[in-house]
RNA sequence: GGGGGUGUAGCUCAGUUGGUUAGAGCGCUAGCCUGUCACGCUAGAGGCCGAGGGUUCAAGUCCCUUCACCCUCGCCA
């Protein structure tokens, strides 16, 4: 139907007859001549209409209107002297057709996709098709491809074979939510969807096939977030035989290579590295941006032996005084925005408050509870905290977890306010040397960092029977700009060692047969050392290209409320179809 | 489940202290215009002010409830 598309014609054509086909993104009626600029994926090429073409055409041309789909048959044409535009790339040509063919006509679309202003998101997603006709998303999409395409392509070189496992699976106990697809055959019983697939990439290497990869859908029925879709995509990978240090620099060496295919950027490997501990020491969280400074500091200390009763108390009870200091940040914050700040992090991450000094010109502290605190003690603060005039320090008194939580959230606030680092930029790194177990809050018990088939170090082993907090995981997440952009562990291939973290995760036996049977009993025939890693295709998405939603980098993404505004799903189902499976609603939602 | 933001014309938004007939730009419709490319000019149509309730002589504006979308905590690797 067409000869060339619409972003490929240059001077190298003029002359030639060609067909474009596409949509029209704009049209300028001059009375005598018409200028439409044809639109497809490729880009756009301005197609001119004068008398000569004959009334018939004319007239067509003239009845053209945004979004119609045509096509043209005519010669390419140098722009007349002066006319050239150089903003697009075939700004040096137009089209000057013999023939016009009305393909399709559109209703007036409720938004111009070649338009300079974005809809609210809700329009964009319920008319979807209109909004992947932008070139911003169609730019994105492309991304995507390069990146799918370059990983698939690095791992086909280092012999890994793609092999796909099921979605429809069981449901596990540990972990996310599951999404669940009733039996008809079985009523009563359900699939589950897979969080990931985790378990059968170990068995994949149990069976053999010691290089696996896959670019596999993953579903968990958690709450949304601007970096959390309920679907999304992993590159999954597991090898045989290898440690962590084999795992992280083929990831590294697929860093490498796509920043520089994608954007152009040497990284120097190996990538650096921080174990979990020190991160969330300097920096209070497991993915830390690492784009700006602004570390934390502990004042613990130093508050054990002030006069502050904040302090003290809290110094006394085993919590921990720690503070970031906003480098030049006392002018961007008022009394009303530190009252914002504080207000922030007593509602999001439950700490008790927010104690502030700001730097003045002689160095000195000034604050409202800076009375609380001899001259000495705040002399101390001021070395510690490498306070200059103009700086803004910020403490939390609480525990570990709570001043990590709020510190972390603070220093994301003054990175962007106090603009910190260039948003273009990247930073890429390795966190280590998780632990394996955290507390859970809820039981009181231990509970995975990762999953229950993550091995200790091997150092660490005794202190399974001794100190499990202590333990920690061959574990390695994938940090990208503050972002987790992948993680994975070696995997316990020792049923000894496995039996004991299932102790310790307080999965009886009887749990272990019923929901991990089949893996147990695959480890106990010969399985190999093995681990792996997966990596949230998504997010390396949003990250190279510089997008601040995932949703931006799905075609047909889903809301916070996990419904797809263009098809309506999640939908009711017929009476027929729920008694085929044996489900009965209880309280069927109005509507 | 908690906190916050947004919702006014097809789209993006403005709308003062509650005040009489709710505006702009883009888009749309019609007409004019041979070199535009965010074309220009003229005229026109287009409003359940998200929905429901309340206060008031009077509500886009104040109060209550509710819905949708977004950010976030919890949740989730």
């Amino acid at each position: 139907m067409r000869t060339h598309t619409c972003g490929e014609l240059g001077s190298q054509h003029i002359g030639q007859q060609v067909t474009l086909c596409g949509w029209v993104d704009s049209y300028r009626d001059h009375g005598g001549g018409i200028f439409i600029d044809l639109r497809d994926r490729y880009g756009k090429t301005q197609i001119v209409f004068d008398p000569d073409v004959g009334r018939e055409t004319l007239e067509l041309a003239r009845s053209l209107r945004s979004e119609f789909v045509i096509s043209v048959r005519g010669k390419v044409a140098a722009r007349p002297e002066g006319t050239v535009n150089a903003k697009i790339a075939t700004g040096a040509i137009e089209v000057r057709p013999s023939e016009l063919l009305l393909l399709n006509k559109s209703q007036t679309p409720p938004f111009q996709p070649g338009g300079m202003e974005l809809p609210n998101e809700d329009l964009r997603l319920k008319y979807r098709y209109l909004d992947l006709r932008r070139g911003e998303m169609q730019a994105t999409l492309q991304l995507r491809h390069r990146i799918t395409i370059g990983m698939r392509k690095y791992f086909d070189e280092h012999g890994f074979l793609d092999v796909e496992t099921p979605m429809l699976g069981r449901s596990t106990p540990e972990g996310a939510r599951d999404y669940l697809v009733p039996s008809r055959v079985h009523n009563g019983s359900f699939y589950a969807l897979p969080q990931s697939p985790q378990l059968y990439k170990q068995i994949l290497m149990i069976a053999g096939y010691d290089r696996y990869v896959q670019v596999a859908r993953c579903f968990r029925d958690e709450d949304l977030r601007a970096d959390r879709q309920p679907e999304f995509t992993q590159l999954d990978v597991e090898m045989s035989f290898v440690t962590a240090e084999d795992i992280i620099s083929l990831i590294d060496g697929l860093m490498a290579r796509l920043a520089k295919e994608i954007l152009g950027i040497d990284l120097s490997l190996p990538l650096p590295r921080m174990t979990y501990d020190e991160a969330m020491e300097r920096y209070g969280h497991d993915a830390p941006d690492l784009r700006f400074g602004l570390e934390i500091v502990d004042l613990t200390d130093i508050a054990a032996k002030c006069d502050f009763r904040v302090f003290r108390a809290t110094a006394d009870e085993g919590g921990q005084v720690r503070g970031i200091n906003a480098k030049g940040g006392a002018a961007a914050y008022s009394r009303k925005g530190i009252d914002e700040l504080t207000n922030f992090i007593v509602q999001d991450f439950g700490a008790k408050g927010l104690a502030w000094f700001k730097v003045e010109d002689g160095g000195t502290l000034a604050s409202p509870i800076a009375k609380n605190f001899s001259p000495e003690i705040l002399q101390q603060i001021s070395d510690r905290m490498q306070a200059e005039p103009g700086d803004l320090l910020v403490f939390v008194a609480d525990t570990f977890e709570v001043s990590c939580k709020a510190l972390y959230g603070l220093r994301k606030r003054f990175g962007v306010d106090l603009k910190l680092y260039d948003p273009k930029s990247k930073h890429f790194s390795w966190i280590v040397e998780f632990p394996m177990f955290a507390k859970d809050e809820e039981t009181g018990g231990w509970a995975a960092m990762h999953h229950p088939f993550t091995s200790p170090r091997p150092q660490d082993i005794e202190l399974l029977k001794t100190d499990p907090g202590k333990c920690r995981a061959q574990a390695y997440d994938l940090v990208i700009n503050g972002f987790e952009a992948g993680g994975g562990t070696i995997r316990i291939h020792d049923p000894g060692v496995q039996q004991q973290a299932f102790e310790l995760l307080g999965i009886s036996p009887e749990l272990q047969r019923e929901r991990f049977g089949f893996l147990l009993d695959a480890l106990a025939f010969g399985a190999p050392p093995h681990g792996g890693i997966a990596l949230g295709l998504d997010r390396v998405v949003m990250i190279f290209g510089g997008l601040d939603n995932i949703r931006d980098c799905i075609a047909f993404p889903k809301t916070q409320k996990a419904t797809d505004l263009m098809t309506e799903a999640p939908g009711r189902v017929d009476a027929r179809q729920l008694r085929e499976l044996g489900i009965q609603i209880r309280d069927p939602a109005p509507r």
